[in-house]
DNA sequence: CTGGGATGTGCTTACGTATTCACATCGAGC
DNA sequence: GCTCGATGTGAATACGTAAGCACATCCCAG
């Protein structure tokens, strides 16, 4: 009576218990429509009885199709955690699996990739603007694996892409704190190489320069809260002290807010601020920034349409999605 | 010259190209000693010539691990996502990988566990303290799958568990609260019936007791920042405002800070706040809240050590692990 | 020289399932 | 009563790898 008595059930032991083949079995879990519902039932039956659930694994080996996408992105990033949980919840619906691979910064990305190809995977959600075109290209040149770039700009042309209107959110965000009327404006970015930065930063400082107001760029070193709080110091010492403080990512302008206001400056008194993604603690009552509010559950639907949309010899799709200007207290001059 | 030339390539074709057997290649990428140098390094040529990679699939049938551990996690939670990035971050550098099944309430557990049968996974990580018993026990009776509970203390006795002391640190932070010389409190639970949040409970107001202060429970009906934003309200409508007001999580503290503030009071000024878990966010300077840190990165070492660890024998482990009591300016009464 | 352990490689099988092919059965139409 | 299509089932095979076993080779102690 040792506990060991259910151990490896296959299909075999079923079709046994039942009295019909191991095809029978199968197709009972597989194609149940194939097999009449006496057999159907019977063999029903003796599977709940010995306890049998099918093995994916083999199941993956026959089919060559795992129902697992993959997703390589950044292991600390909180808007990255937001659209993971979206990801995993819309593939959860369809009984597909997210498995994960985190890397800790570009150098490791190709640890994470050598990984991938290790699993035959449906589909990949390649994340973060900070992973290298060569490496975009290597997921490319892979047969049977749909490879998909989110919010990763620098992608275009080489893998299909889905992101959100970076430039035009950002000329939004501007012209937002120019109808506030500001004078002066700078650009904390989050790390200037990232193709996103880079947009955000161009799209801002186009729209900021039709309106005749210069907007340096400040390189906060990270996309982390911790790097807005310690830009916020550059803010603080600079000679002239900007009307509007434009963050590259809400993280960053989460932590501009508190280190400004750390330094004896009201946010929005002194200086305006704005962010960009619109993660939850955005809309936290403590902070109530103005940001743009990335839709993130339509780009994991286009994300996964590509992966597994039939289309194959379609062209490279682009779905560039736009953002929607949420309108915090961040930028709300005076109280009235 | 269509890109399918690499489609498909097996440690068969490797063999050819190497003038060698399959066993050899096989050998030379899970066993390399066992082959001769020469041998080795020609068949490592023949591989890169021909693009090819183990199939992870077919080594995991084979060998009867998949080096992948599972998570049955809340689909939305700070806390939780915390922790998976831990995990995730701990399981790469081990050359292994973190299957999500994330769940949108406690009714749709049921399904996540329907797929984790599917998968052979090496372990699975049951997370959320509103998984129920009889799920826990179903998990319990897999054959060939180590389930751990993670900070579940109704898991106690019928699955290994791994937690914070979560009484000890309740206690920790009454103590600390009436060490700020509060003559009352209000603990602001998450959901009553999650497990943890009846020990932090009477952790704190048995501790709480021990000075003849009472403490009255209130339920904020979610473990999220707005279940504490709202649950402010009764605090603020209440007969009798307390002194001191302890979060059962850091999310629920946060809303509450944020919430009280809203209500107009502030925050250590007139209530003091104290919440649970030690998240980033409650480091951060607009909030730098009084809580209990999890010392997340012992909690997933102990967890991988007893998926990992062959002692399959043994008992029932229960690893309590001690927090950290931070202290914020969220229990610094005065400014002096 | 010879016997025996060490070393390196190939042959073969098994992991558990999905699917093709063949075959048996059955009902309907001429 | 016989043929034909439809339906249900079984036998056999393939997916790509790991590992036990057998065997050949080589080196060194006797």
């Amino acid at each position: 009576m040792r506990g060991d008595s259910a151990a490896r059930v296959t299909s075999h032991d079923v079709a046994a218990e039942a009295g019909v083949s191991q095809a029978t079995v199968a197709r009972v879990f597989s194609a149940p429509d194939k097999v009449a519902l006496a057999t159907r039932e019977r063999v029903r039956e003796a599977a709940a009885r010995l306890g049998y659930v099918p093995n994916a694994i083999a199941r993956s080996l026959k089919s060559q199709r795992t129902d697992i996408v993959g997703a390589v992105v950044p292991a600390k990033s909180e808007y990255w955690q937001d659209v993971l949980t979206a990801l995993s919840r819309r593939l959860a619906e369809q009984g597909k699996q997210l498995l994960l691979f985190p890397f800790a910064d570009a150098d490791h990305v190709e640890e994470a990739l050598d990984s991938v190809e290790q699993y035959r995977l449906d589909g990949l959600v390649l994340a973060s603007s900070t992973i290298r075109p060569e490496h975009l290209v290597r997921m490319m040149r892979r047969p049977n694996l749909r490879a998909v770039a989110f919010n990763q700009p620098a992608a275009s042309g080489l893998l299909p892409l889905v992101m959100v209107d970076n430039d035009a959110g950002a000329r939004d965000l501007a012209e937002h704190v120019v109808a506030q009327g500001i004078g002066t404006a700078t650009f904390v970015g989050t790390i200037s190489s990232a193709s996103t930065d880079q947009i955000r930063y161009r799209g801002a400082s186009s729209a900021l320069a039709d309106h005749g107001i210069a907007c340096p760029y400040v390189e906060a070193g990270g996309f982390s809260y911790d790097a807005g709080y310690k830009a916020a110091a550059l803010i603080l010492d600079g000679a002239d002290r900007p009307d509007a403080v434009m963050g590259g990512s809400d993280e960053v302008a989460l932590g501009l807010i508190d280190g400004l206001r750390t330094g004896g400056l009201d946010v929005p008194g002194d200086v305006l601020v704005t962010g960009f993604d619109g993660l939850p603690q955005a809309s936290w009552a403590g902070y109530d920034l103005t940001t743009l509010v990335q839709p993130i559950d339509v780009l994991v639907d286009a994300t996964l349409a590509i992966i597994f949309d039939d289309a194959r010899d379609a062209a490279q799709p682009e779905r560039i999605v736009p953002g929607t200007l949420r309108e915090g207290k961040t930028t709300r001059r005076g109280n009235g």
